[in-house]
DNA sequence: AACGCGCCCTGTCCGC
DNA sequence: TGCGGACAGGGCGCGT
């Protein structure tokens, strides 16, 4: 399940492989990971023939910057793979989605099995737009204390809700709003605006600590999470509470409980989170 | 208008 | 061994 430190590992590996190649012709193999009115035809048309200028990430959105100014964004879902063709897993792919022929031989190979993820391609206004429609990078340098605690105050969401609408914050993802909130000391069925600023404090600081020390393991991989070279990340055995209900806290050794917040898990110690 | 919920989709796991 | 059902959850459309 890419999040922000999935997404950014696929990044670099991308930046430092593919960066300066043209893109010498596409074939969309499953048309429906195309965003909404986009067709193959019209995909082609707006990234053959030209050169991937620069590699960047938006929340869990890789984007290929193409040498026209063009974004191509590709949001990977729940299971879509980046990952260049001569790479030593490239031929475990079997969902392959879109294949990106380059024009030194190789190939960039979007891979997804569930096909809950998708590709847009933007000219800069567009993108622009849409990039104002995300909320704040976590780790850029405007993701302050007060930051955080302003925007949470007037939302009556449960915190961990809360941190998975990348139009507050982009790039948190269930796993990882489970795991800052359980670095804070905080339930996960809080409200947000009920968080104290000490508490506010504490989450910006686990949030930070988590996406950067995944980012330098190169990511959690639960099963389907491959970086651009196809291999798996190594922050799940670092994992303190996402998946462990029943299991002793690794802080208090009180049992690691799951509730469910709109549909979807979310672990956490009953003892030492408050 | 903020928020919750159901849906999309398939691989994996579990019980029988 | 095979199979049905539960489960995973990012993002979006819709209803309240």
């Amino acid at each position: 399940m890419p999040e922000l430190p999935e997404a950014e590992t696929i990044v670099r590996d991308l930046r430092r492989r593919i960066l300066g190649a043209t893109i010498g012709g596409v074939e969309v193999i499953h048309p429906d990971i195309l965003a909404p009115g986009l067709t193959a035809v019209k995909f082609a048309e707006r990234v053959v023939s030209y050169t991937i200028a620069e590699v960047e990430r938006r929340g869990k959105n890789v984007i290929l910057v193409l040498d026209d100014n063009r974004h191509v964004i590709t949001n990977l879902g729940m299971t879509g793979r980046l990952v260049v063709s001569d790479s030593p897993h490239a031929s475990q792919m079997r969902h392959v989605a879109i294949r990106y022929t380059l024009d030194d031989g190789r190939a960039l190979l979007f891979d997804d099995s569930r096909r809950f993820g998708r590709v847009a391609v933007l000219d800069s206004e567009n993108f622009r737009a849409w990039s104002a429609s995300l909320g704040d990078e976590p780790l850029s340098n405007d993701f302050t204390p007060e930051r955080l605690f302003e925007i949470t105050r007037g939302s009556r969401t449960p915190i961990r809700n809360w941190l998975l609408d990348q139009r507050r914050i982009a790039g948190v993802g269930n796993i990882y709003a489970n795991e800052a909130l359980f670095r804070a000391r905080i339930r996960p069925d809080r409200p947000a605006k009920d968080l104290r600023r000490e508490e506010t404090d504490r989450l910006h600081q686990a949030l930070r600590g988590v996406l950067t020390d995944a980012i330098a393991a190169r990511g959690t991989t639960l099963s389907d999470y491959r970086d651009g070279n196809g291999e798996t990340g190594g922050y799940e055995p670092m994992l303190q509470a996402y998946g462990r209900e029943g299991e002793p806290c690794p802080r208090c050794g009180a049992t690691i409980e799951r509730i469910v917040l709109s549909n979807r898990s979310a672990f956490f110690c009953p003892e030492c989170q408050l």
